[in-house]
DNA sequence: GTGAAAGCGCTAACAA
DNA sequence: TTGTTAGCGCTTTCAC
């Protein structure tokens, strides 16, 4: 007596064997409908199977199907920061991709924890996923290497890893920078201040700082670095502004290179008591739900979020089926364009 | 000659008989130090495999180990709405618990979709997943009978599902509504109106709707069915608020059941040129991070979302643990009490 | 056109 | 204390 008959009746899951003996054929055959495998199938043979399988309500087992076909049909996604609603967008379009092309997806947060990130990532590959797209952690992950040279399909997400000859999908960050300079610039703003999260090795971040300085210079403006403020938290932002405000030569504008940080200041605006647009300009990275109904409706930079995460999963999704022993797989760097958003933050234009 | 060995040796992924011919010993030994099992183990033995697996950079098959173990320790979310923030925080929840208890979380999302809904309970079951959580999308879904009765794990989330004795964790929606008509009233608003996304069988919104009228009359106010709003789109919103401004006596409130429609009552307002809170009060359901930037900071009902993730988690992983042989399992409804943050956006008080 | 059987990588019962 | 082996549910050659 087999084991798996001691269960309860109800209990017991139905499994290819069943169908078989409920449609009088062997379970080749029933894995051959399962599969859309038949090739000169009688008709009647077919009919009797998928009746079987509506009758008991059958659903393949997705481990064994795995294990025998070393292949999942799904990918996993690791994302380093979830706060940010920007990242519901992206992984709203990585969603539909995936779903348009039958794959399941399983996703992780590494909350820009480096060791969590390796976790994620040896979770996955336990797993046996198809694939992963992965918005990296600050810092060095050694497993990315081991991963790249073993041709391990592999997307990176809004993020560079720096010596890393990977599939990587990011806004242009310097032309979102731009962007926001310009608009600064021709509203007559000269004294332009940036604030950042903590750069460290993130790459849009030492891009914005790039693009800034790059901005600036060509418009013939002096680059300050004590207008480059690194904001660790809410009362560092509070003295970051007061200094900024503490000179003869008042600051014209603050660029906030993202969109929670934006909240942050505009707290601490509004406990200095310092008005926007009337005393200072104030321009955000990311659009957001929210950026019109602030106070003021705020001038921003908008980032392409949906369709990043499905660029990235159809990248990805393209790699996977890219047989590698046939085929030649050339990493790309896929670029996406941000746009402005012009509201009232900045003030009025003529 | 086996089929693993003509892939090229770097590609073919190590096994544990790999594992096991490098440490000098038999993968039943490999598969104990593996799993914590070493009863009695000979601590050399023990540290030849540690050696073997390190070195080899060994990562068991978590298909393997689940086929034959009959569990994945994985659960599923279905969520109906990700669109909202809300949802990210419930999120964070569900995945401390899970990271707490050593589950794996697969994440699915329906899109108030009831078709893609009973699709993802299938994928989650053809998974093996040990327990689902799920945010049931409007309408019925045959599947959560069947779940029920074959005492597979599960727990319903901020949405109770009528008729099934299922765990289910919400919050109190009657309390949060009246909350929220309290403190209108206390601020001596009479005509209160309330917009709702349609109801259709969504306990939330029809709980709302109730705890509403509840309230109301407890203050002796009359219930006029005019000012209960339901509300399909943009142009849809901007027509209820004309109508309510239409009559001799203006509506002194509006009570905003969800987050998202509050951002479309705050842009049709400000189209029609009606002031808040001077012209009329306006109150929302969600507190968000943006709540207190807007224009006014907006008073809302806060809803312990983390908690709520977390209490979920928590709860269905119990309930996988629970043998129900020996067991009895009884369902329970869990309730999270909302709470009232009060900012500008109802006036002041006195 | 269909069936028999090997085997994917692992665990656990049983042997030694 | 350690090894041998059956088998989890499925796909896929190879026979017939």
């Amino acid at each position: 007596m087999k084991p798996r008959d001691q269960l309860t009746p109800q209990k017991r899951k139905i499994t290819i064997e069943d169908v078989a003996k409920a449609a009088g054929v062997s379970i080749s055959t029933v894995s051959r409908v399962m599969n859309n495998n038949y090739h000169h199938m009688a008709e009647e043979t077919k009919q009797k199977v998928l009746d079987a399988i509506s009758a008991l309500d059958y659903r393949p087992n997705a481990l064994a199907k795995g294990l025998k076909q070393m292949k999942t049909n799904s990918i996993g996604l690791i994302l380093a920061n979830l706060q940010n609603p920007f990242w519901l967008l992206v992984l709203e379009g990585i969603e539909d991709a995936c779903q348009e092309a039958g794959y399941s997806l399983l996703i992780l947060n590494s909350r820009d924890d480096i060791e969590k990130e390796g976790n994620n990532v040896k979770e996955f590959l336990m797993r046996q996923l198809d694939g992963m797209i992965i918005n990296p952690a600050d810092g060095e992950n050694a497993l990315f290497n081991v991963l790249v040279d073993e041709q391990f399909p592999l997307v990176f997400l809004n993020r560079k890893v720096a010596g890393l000859n990977a599939d990587t999908v990011v806004v242009d960050n310097v032309r979102g920078t731009t962007l926001a300079i310009n608009h600064l610039v021709s509203l007559n703003k000269k004294k332009i201040a940036i604030f950042l999260y903590p750069t460290s090795g993130i790459s849009p971040r030492l891009e914005r700082i790039e693009g800034y300085k790059k901005a600036l210079t060509e418009h013939g403006l002096e680059v300050d670095d004590s207008l480059i403020k690194i904001v660790e938290n809410k009362d560092d932002c509070l003295e970051h502004i007061k200094q900024l405000f503490a000179g003869d030569e008042k600051p014209d504008a603050i660029f906030s290179t993202n969109n929670m940080l934006t909240l942050v200041i505009l707290d601490a605006l509004g406990e200095l008591g310092i008005k926007v647009p009337e005393d200072i300009s104030l321009l955000g990275y990311d659009e957001t739900e929210w950026s019109k109904h602030l106070s003021p409706p705020l001038t921003t930079i908008k980032q392409p979020a949906y369709e990043m995460g499905r660029g990235a999963a159809e990248r990805l999704i393209q790699s996977i089926k890219t047989n590698r022993q046939e085929e030649q797989w050339e990493p790309e760097t896929i670029q996406f364009e941000p746009s402005l958003v012009v509201r009232r933050s900045c003030g009025e234009s003529f």
